[in-house]
DNA sequence: CGTCTATTTGAATGTACTCAAAAGCGGTGG
DNA sequence: CCACCGCTTTTGAGTACATTCAAATAGACG
């Protein structure tokens, strides 16, 4: 019963390496489940967060504010990813960013306790969890490097590219915020685009 | 003798565990020591990166090349800092990304191998290495941020705040790419910057 | 249907870029 | 010691890409 839930997510966690019956146990035992509805704040700038999610269904995303209240998303996250502020969850410290859902949400979460917990009782898991971090340190370098590099217009094709479905999702100037251009020049962009 | 010289080595492979003294001379045993020269390129794009090395004395720069011939500055590592390409070290892929020395440099490298050897007979490096990746995410995700929300003249500022030491060590040209504006950028905003 | 939110459009502006030329700087050899 | 060469930085003029502000339009939802 309770297993047929966690389908999905021990799949994507055996990308990374093999388990036993009785490590998906403890795996999965560790985990809480929660339903969150749209537009709720999961962690404020300066709070600790307090979760690393799986996300089973839904949208979320992170994003960082500016002293004029300028916001800069960091990323979206939607099924099968994870979602956390790694700097604020695993060194305890005040986060700079602020995470919220964009749509109803279901997760499964670690809190700090539980995550350390499964770590330390099966180091197998150090490893899976360093290469999710590997993966995602290579594709926000690989980000970095197109935001300097390359034209508003050229971003939000590989944007699109990337993730076909977010523009479909999500409001367009959140991805504005997250290409790093203002909502209006995105809408002259599809203009340009579509005339052609 | 060899211990001494790594020492400030273990010194800051220490913030994030304690090691027995076996377990250092594992980890010492491991590492192949490099002096290479000045302008060396350690890897070039479509390579797969062979080494993980920690600098002991030097610098050393990872940028990519766009299709124009244009470079982007990845980022730049000096003394007690790690330099690879994660994603090509790891994963066994070829890189996206050149690494050359911009001094003369001495390195201390782990091989694919080597690396793997190590990680296996001790498990509480991947911890280690975990926290190190981590921190390296959490440091490109807030440069990723800046890059988006800021000015030039103000990702400036805040560069020689953060590495006072590089505009003296590098040619500014590449600090021009790192930040991603162009070279004469730079100069005007040295100029501005010094008549105020 | 009305209200609230999101997107589009126009006009004016600004930030940063390109290109080309000049000046500065450092090393090397005559 | 100076002259020359190559490389880096500076400067000027013109331009392009993207922003801001304000107003108009379009969509979504009760």
């Amino acid at each position: 019963m309770k297993r047929l839930m966690y389908e999905t997510f021990l799949k994507s966690i055996s990308k990374f390496t093999t388990l036993t019956e009785g490590e998906k146990l403890l795996f999965t035992s560790m985990l809480d489940f929660r339903s969150i509805p749209k537009k709720t704040i999961l962690l404020r700038e300066g709070e600790i967060c307090q979760f690393e999610g799986y996300i089973q269904k839904g949208c979320v995303r992170i994003f960082y504010m500016n002293e004029n209240g300028c916001e800069v998303t960091l990323c979206f996250a939607v099924e099968d990813w994870w979602v956390t502020d790694f700097d604020s969850f695993y060194e305890r410290k005040p986060s700079i960013f602020f995470i919220e859902t964009l749509e109803d949400t279901e997760m499964y979460v670690f809190t700090p306790a539980t995550k350390e917990k499964l770590l330390t009782s099966v180091p197998k898991f150090e490893r899976v969890f360093r290469l999710l971090v590997q993966r995602n340190l290579s594709a926000v370098q690989k980000r970095l490097v197109t935001t300097i590099s390359k034209t508003a217009t050229e971003r939000y094709l590989e944007f699109i590219k990337m993730y076909p479905s977010l523009p479909l999702r999500v409001p367009q100037y959140y991805i504005a915020s997250y290409l790093g251009v203002s909502p209006t020049f995105i809408s002259r962009i599809r203009k340009r685009l579509s005339t052609k």
